[in-house]
DNA sequence: CATTAATTGACAGGGAGTTTCTGTTAGTCG
DNA sequence: CGACTAACAGAAACTCCCTGTCAATTAATG
């Protein structure tokens, strides 16, 4: 039995939302479809194999709502769409290097922010809850086509 | 006599684009806003004063065009519109704090970043070309007002 | 089970851009 | 100084991602 699963009951259960089949299939959608960072539209597509009376609205809302309880973190890759992946177990920062050619996008890890983060709070007074970090670049694919 | 002025009619030029009174007015939007993260609405307005002709589809082209130009850049704070400053006479790059309250924009420079690059580019295999950081948090205002 | 508030699906609506089209104009050349 | 032409402008329709509305349905609790 899945681990997310659990806790997706509980936090629903935690804020009196209720479990409903297609909460549990959108969910699904992520467990089986891994890692990657699926826009709406790709949930949209992998639920409707399996129940495809499935709403467009009900995808939105659901991805919205699974991300409020932490379920899903809900990012933005400047493509004009919204993305969303599992939020990892624990407070595991990560951030992602996208490719101007192809798109794809990788993960790296940091810790090397937390500092960042202190000296910048000290100058500006500002009390810093979050932060998020890209990188634009080439993947080693796409130098190598280019270079050609 | 403004520099940029003269910077944007030389890079017009050279990719034979025309000069228009309408891309003037636009530049001086910017000169006379100062600093400031400007979306294509607040230029529309600003510009509305001097000229109430200037239709919004070309404040949009005319933005892309300046930025493309790198008299302006573009930037997204994920609140679902562009927007765009003056860029720096150098590349002097700086980054944004925005605050989760009252959403106001403040920056601050960067030089810490470039190491960490480096590290991310060798472990990768990632050619690193812009970077694009962001922290969320509250402005001191809005902490004082939030703690009462 | 009965109740009831949350949820759903369908579809209209909204915001931010973008495309298309036709008429206008800036820049160049003679 | 014109005349020519590619770039440009404005208007309006259109696209893309969502978001709101509403009647019908359903999960959870008593």
């Amino acid at each position: 039995m899945e681990k997310v699963y659990n806790t997706m009951c509980e936090r629903l259960h935690e804020k009196a939302y209720k479990l409903t089949p297609q909460r549990e299939t959108i969910l699904q959608a992520f467990v089986e479809q891994g890692k990657g960072h699926l826009s709406a539209e790709d949930v949209y597509n992998l639920v409707k194999a399996k129940n495809p009376d499935i709403g467009l609205a009900t995808v939105y809302r659901t991805l919205d709502l699974l991300a409020e309880i932490e379920i899903l973190q809900k990012m933005d890759f400047g493509d004009g769409r919204s993305r969303y992946e599992m939020s990892g177990s624990e407070e595991h920062h990560h951030h992602h290097l996208i490719c101007l050619n192809c798109h794809k996008v990788a993960e790296f890890d940091d810790d090397l922010l937390e500092t960042l983060e202190a000296v910048i709070a000290r100058k500006s007074n500002f009390k810093i809850i979050d932060h998020d970090l890209k990188f634009y670049g080439l993947c080693k694919e796409c130098q190598a086509q280019i270079e050609k």
